[in-house]
DNA sequence: CATGAATGAGCCTTCATTCAT
DNA sequence: TATGAATGAAGGCTCATTCAT
């Protein structure tokens, strides 16, 4: 499932097809977008799509899928590399997180927009792959309690929720008006610094 | 705007649709849910709507504007009994936003899920009554700056969404799970504790 | 028939409707009008039009009644009046269909446009009416054949037909354009005289 | 404009559309015709139509353009054809009026009925092939005033109107009756007769 | 594999008509 | 009589999906 029709592990134009949704998605959302755009988009005729995907719905989740899989690699790759204890992977968690999704501008729209919207309504879809990336969130939290730096009455599950929610929303603002580079890196450290040590004066 | 058709003294009919698309909207998301079902959902006649609404649009941008208007009056009245401090405060509002929420699951559902993706993609809306909100809670902060209580080196607005986005993700994992009285509780103790005071041991 | 409803003669209400509908129908034609067009533009509410009248079709169809009885009338009148032979009184006839019309500028709108269409696909009505004013167009005809006056191997159904359509036709041409009161004298004189002598030099 | 969505070689689908389409508008009218009855008298699905015009309005336009040229085509192909004056001429036009209409009993009521409607409740459509048709009338008239067989005094533009009216009125009257093959040649004799000679004894 | 014309189910919206006041 | 809010049947149009080529 989420991967309809016949599915040739990938083939050049499957991934034109997705590239062409996502900009379709970003630009009107999934409701407002025609297949037939999709498929204009990716340069593909209609038809085309039913061979690599079921259906829309089919498409969207492959889509999420398929982005949340690279953002989880992204990140994954990132965190291992990062010296350092708990807030400079968490400070390194946030910066990527901001950067791999505003590296493409279309990314981040289709995020914030339709991440809950779909997850809700698309099929009985529990989305694995924003598990996982909840998952990584998780698990840093609990090394970061296990190694003593974290306060451990808290609910690593509930955390990750609420920090991806915090990050996630800023993102949208970000995404809803300019952002320069420059603004990121401030974002980053407001927010990492607030998840950390709280808004209260020390 | 967003109060198409006429309107009448005769609010009652209003209420009951708004209520009904509510209903509707939270089962099955606003593009599922046909117009003739919000109108059985709230006992009239499918034109009856079109007398009160000036479209499907206006009547989820009504939908909004309404409910955001009461969460916010509520917000605001109680933050107003609240004694004590910032810390009080903060604690109050994230416990009074799930409340609030939680007291009508349907609703919960609304502003968790078509949120967003409403604020983008139907018409230019913008969505003053959510501006409201975030002005609310950038209000509080700014007082705790000015008392002295809050760090000042953070900017109020992006602060404001940041927790609006950690509530409402939570929000969310309470509303698609069970969540049980304590629970809440518990969440908005954790929630505003590590707003606060941050993640790491003190 | 074609008197639904109620319908006390006349009272001023109904006259209000017919007056308020021809301008309507001038305007929109019949399909593109509102019966609550109708009704604001005669001043009443949407449901007293079916005090007066059974429903639209029997609206249009006692307008067309209402109009033509009173362009009969006014043209037998005339007619009498008129001194002189044959082309004297064509020539009176011709004059008057154009002034009368001219006179409302709606109705002259509403008989060129709105009586075929009618005719045919409003229930079954034949429009007695206008059989009326054939009639009238036939009978003058036939005085002049009766006097010698016209050529008496012409079939008077047919020609009061082509007459009327000729006139009408013109008509239709001044209700679009902007026709000078001077125009309407050139338009019957020119038109009397070719039904009376021909287009060929004599 | 007048030629909806895309239209391809495929010219035949189209062709069958505007064939249902004259058939359905001839039995019933524009207004009282469902685009799904022109559908299936096309023996095409209902959306099918939308990929030949841009929506029923367009389709009406559409239908008058192909038919009105059609008919021009004959009419000035035969007036070439026809050897004699301007009295000869006259005749061939009105008989070929005829008999081009009544050749296919729908277009006539097609055209007697729908033309004066559509071509002023139709978008701010001027129909320009009726334009055309009446051009050729005009023609027609300037020629014989050139040749001096018929008398200048007559405005060109008029008497094409009002020749076409009279046309068209008696083709209403052989629609809605049974018209036999030997009627319309007692029509055309008597309606060309009286344009040339008028109705008055010589 | 690819195409894109064709399909037809489905939905929003309109508006003639009704009826409680 | 008069009102106008309410009704709900009806229809134009869209668009995801199919399938013959």
């Amino acid at each position: 499932m989420a991967q309809g029709g016949k599915q040739r592990g990938n083939s050049e134009k499957r991934r034109r097809i997705l590239d062409g949704a996502l900009r379709a998605f970003a630009k009107k959302g999934f409701y407002n977008t025609k297949v037939s755009e999709i498929a204009s988009e990716a340069g593909v005729a209609d038809g085309t799509i039913y061979l690599y995907f079921k259906n829309k719905d089919d498409l969207l989740i492959s889509l999420f899928e398929d982005r949340m899989e690279w953002i989880n690699n992204r990140l994954e790759q990132e965190l291992e590399n990062l010296e350092g204890g708990f807030e400079e992977k968490l400070h390194g968690f946030v910066r990527m997180h901001f950067l791999l999704v505003l590296e493409n501008r279309d990314l981040a729209e289709f995020i914030t927009v339709e991440l809950r919207q779909s997850a809700k309504f698309v099929k009985e879809y529990d989305n694995p792959k924003f598990g996982a990336y909840l998952k990584i969130l998780q698990s840093l939290i609990e090394e970061g309690q296990a190694s003593g730096e974290l306060r451990d009455d808290l609910d690593s599950r509930i955390m990750s929720r609420a920090i991806f929610g915090a990050l996630d929303e800023v993102l949208l603002q970000m995404t809803l008006g300019k952002t320069k580079p420059e603004d990121v890196e401030v974002r980053t450290r407001m927010l990492s610094d607030i998840l950390l040590h709280g808004l209260c004066k020390r």
